[in-house]
Order: C-alpha cells, then structure tokens, then sequence
DNA sequence: TTTATCGTTACGGAATACCGTAAGGATTTA
DNA sequence: TAAATCCTTACGGTATTCCGTAACGATAAA
C-alpha cells in the first residue's frame, strides 16, 4: 500500500472528499493541494528530502485565479512529473468522461489510474487505489472501453488549429492566407476545404457550423 | 439557524463535504441526496410530514446515468421549487460563475444565496448558510456583480432556439420552414437572417460560425 | 522503371450565408 | 385621427461555403 499519498484538486470540497477516503485507508501521510504549482513543488521537495510520494492524485482542470502558475492544467502538472519521475503513480480523479480523452491521457502518460467524479466516485477512487497500489491500472467502469476503442481516425494538431481559427470567425481564405504566411502547408483553400470535409464526415456534421459545435461539445476546441 | 437542511448534488465528493461543513455549523438534521427526483420527493415528504425542509443546497448540473429522471437539472429542480414552495430557502453550489446565468437564476427563482465551487467554495457556503438564515441573500465574490450588471440586451428563448438549431447544422432556410411548420413567428427566411445578424452585432460575431462557437462559451446553447 | 496511391492544388457550379433596401402591417405616440 | 416607430417580410446582389472533377508531383509498391 501507498505510503505518502498527494492529493491535488483546486475545489477544497473535492479535496475535503479525497482525504477522508485516503485518510480512512489507513494511510497516514497524505498532503493536499490546490494549485498545479503547489503539487509540482511538494513532489519536488519530496524527492529532494528523500521521503518521495509514491502516489499523486490530481484532477484535470484548475479554475485560474489572481495566483499566477507556471503550470496551469492538470494535464501539464501530469506531463512534466512522468518526464521526470515516470516511476511516480499517478491516478487522475476527474470528471472528465470523454473516452477519447481518457485514452489519450492513459497512453501518453501511462497513467496508475482514471477515476471518473461521478456519484460513486469516492468508492471507485478506493478501489482504484487499492489496485494501483498493486500495480493494477484502475479505469472507472464507464470510461473502462476507452482503450479498447480505436478511433482510427485520429485528429491532428493541424485540423485543431482549423477548427479553432473556423470558431473565432476567420474565412476559409483567411485562414488559407494566414497558413500561407506561417509556411504552415497544406495552405490552399481546396486543401482546407477538402481537410474541412473530411472532419464534417468524421463529426457526422452537415456544414462547418455544426461541426465547430460539435468539436466544442467533444472538448476538441 | 436552519434546522432542517437538504444536500443535493450528484457527486459524492462534493456531498461529503456540503454535509461536513453544514454538520459542523450545528445542524443536526441534514439529508443529501445524488438524483434531482430524490430531492424533489424528500422536501415534498418533509411537507407532507408537517417536518418540512428549510434550506435546500443544490448543485446545477446532474450527469444522467442509467436512472431515467423526470427533473434532469438543478434548474428545473429550482424552477418546481419554486413554485410550489416560494417559502423555502435555496442556496445554488455549483462551478457556473457566468455572470448572466447567475443573474438569471437569481432574478428567476429568488434564491437565498448562490456559492461557486472553488477553492474556497467550503467557507463561502458556510458564510452563505449564515447570511441567508438571517434573512440576507448571499453571493460568492466572484459573482456579486452579477446582478449589478444591466446587460440591456438579453437572450431571448427564441434566439436561444434559433442558436441551438443552427449548431445543429440547419441551414436558415431548413430553420425558417421548421418555424413556419410549428407556427412560431416570425419564421420568414429574411427575419432569421435579420435576427441572426443582431446576434452577431451583440456577441461580435464575424460569421455564424463564431457566433455559435461564442454562444456555447457563454453558456447560452 | 513502371504503376499505383496519396496529398496538394486549381477550377467551376450549386447552395447557402451575408447585407442593403424597401414595402406593408401593427403598435405606440402626439 | 395622424404621424412616427418598430416588426415582419420580400427581393437582389455579393461573398462564402459546399462539392465534384481533374491535373500535378511525391512517395510507395510491383
């Protein structure tokens, strides 16, 4: 079992939550935090005094405040720390459900675990630990068929970039022009259009409105 | 003081901690549920009990789940609520911190007070709890120039209607004979177009594209 | 090398969105 | 009542999007 647990949510009701469980498990050093920041510094210092946490627990997003951070998202919080200490467990307790996400954050950062905020999340975060704690990876039952799922179809960087420039308002032209000065290719408005096309059918979208809502709805923009 | 206080919100997380802070204050008997029909019928027995219910602290958004529910949202909750028992005193938890959609549910509902989940959100709603008991309205800091605000163009059901059927991908023209079918007026093709365009002048909106993209960072589709 | 495939670009036509103008009707104001 | 104002609708022109076709070059496979 874990021994010096960190737990890290921005809501002090959350991670009022999260402690009582950790702290009912019988663990007895647990800190928390509510900044991407704190965590980072706490882990550091952990390694630095010899007495490391062997596990953190963090949510995804944190509501920016008058605190400026260097990190600002649980997800840059989580890829800094597997760059520098892969071997640190970490279990993402979020309410974040979306498998494509999901399985994004497990692969890219070989996540201990993914514990979906729901009305049982604090039993599932119990079990979660309890299995991480042994190696186990833990999903949360609805997000469980996210890795199993290959959506050949992946999206890149590129058509993001479409997407969000489509949503702040800029033309198809416009946008072939500014691609055009960035050297950034493809950059003819046939490319875009055809790129376009292809994330309508992808979306099941009828024209660029709806597929701009949907890339919203999925978190994608 | 409250005596009889109810919890609602659909994460178990956030209900341990409403419940600690509101134990903590001195009230002994506090109830919480996860599902909106599971308030809806507990206050409707406190009635029927003669042991009626004086404060009910809900969250806004429940995520739907394998129980089907005839109140699906924290909103519909408050607006059944209060209608039926404009006497009992609510209290809103809830992440939303969007100015007009507090103002709304203020001005809509007359809620007691309206707490945003944050960092600080257990002390504000321990504040808030205090405040409303006395008979003062309660906002957290973030939001309480919410209803100072006179933002005079407001949104009406019929341009939230037309966002919604465009983010859905309907073309004006699909639209307009959607209105004229279910004799909504103005439903002609030119008013649709007229009345988008207010929209984007309000929302400084270049195109429908952004417009829609803007309407759902507002909250508003 | 030759062939096939894929990605980029160009072009043209149809559909749709965008934008100004104006007529007619309903409501408000003088 | 008469005038002014606002709302709804229609119309026409331009811009943009949507969609099919095709040429061209790069890369991969035969």
């Amino acid at each position: 079992m874990y021994k010096k647990v960190l737990i890290s949510d921005d809501l002090d009701s959350i991670n009022h939550g999260v402690v009582s469980v950790v702290s009912s498990m019988g663990i007895q050093d647990t800190q928390q935090v509510q900044y991407c920041d704190d965590a980072y510094l706490k882990i550091k210092k952990g390694y630095r005094d010899g007495e490391p946490f062997d596990l953190l627990i963090t949510d995804l997003s944190y509501k920016s405040d008058h605190r400026t951070q260097d990190i600002s998202s649980g997800e840059a919080l989580i890829q800094v720390l597997h760059r520098e200490h892969p071997e640190l467990d970490i279990i993402v307790y979020s309410i974040e459900d979306r498998h494509r996400k999901v399985r994004h954050l497990m692969q890219a950062y070989e996540l201990a675990g993914f514990v979906c905020k729901g009305r049982r999340g604090m039993v599932e975060l119990e079990q979660a630990i309890r299995a991480t704690a042994n190696g186990k990876c833990y999903l949360s039952p609805q997000v469980q068929a996210a890795l199993r799922e290959n959506n050949s179809l992946e999206i890149e960087d590129y058509d993001v970039e479409l997407l969000r420039m489509l949503s702040e308002g800029k033309s198809q032209d416009e946008i072939s022009a500014h691609l055009k000065a960035q050297d950034i290719a493809p950059s003819s408005l046939s490319s875009i259009e055809k790129r376009l096309n292809k994330l309508r059918i992808e979306f099941q979208a009828r024209n660029a409105i709806q597929l701009v809502a949907v890339a919203k709805d999925l978190g994608i923009i």
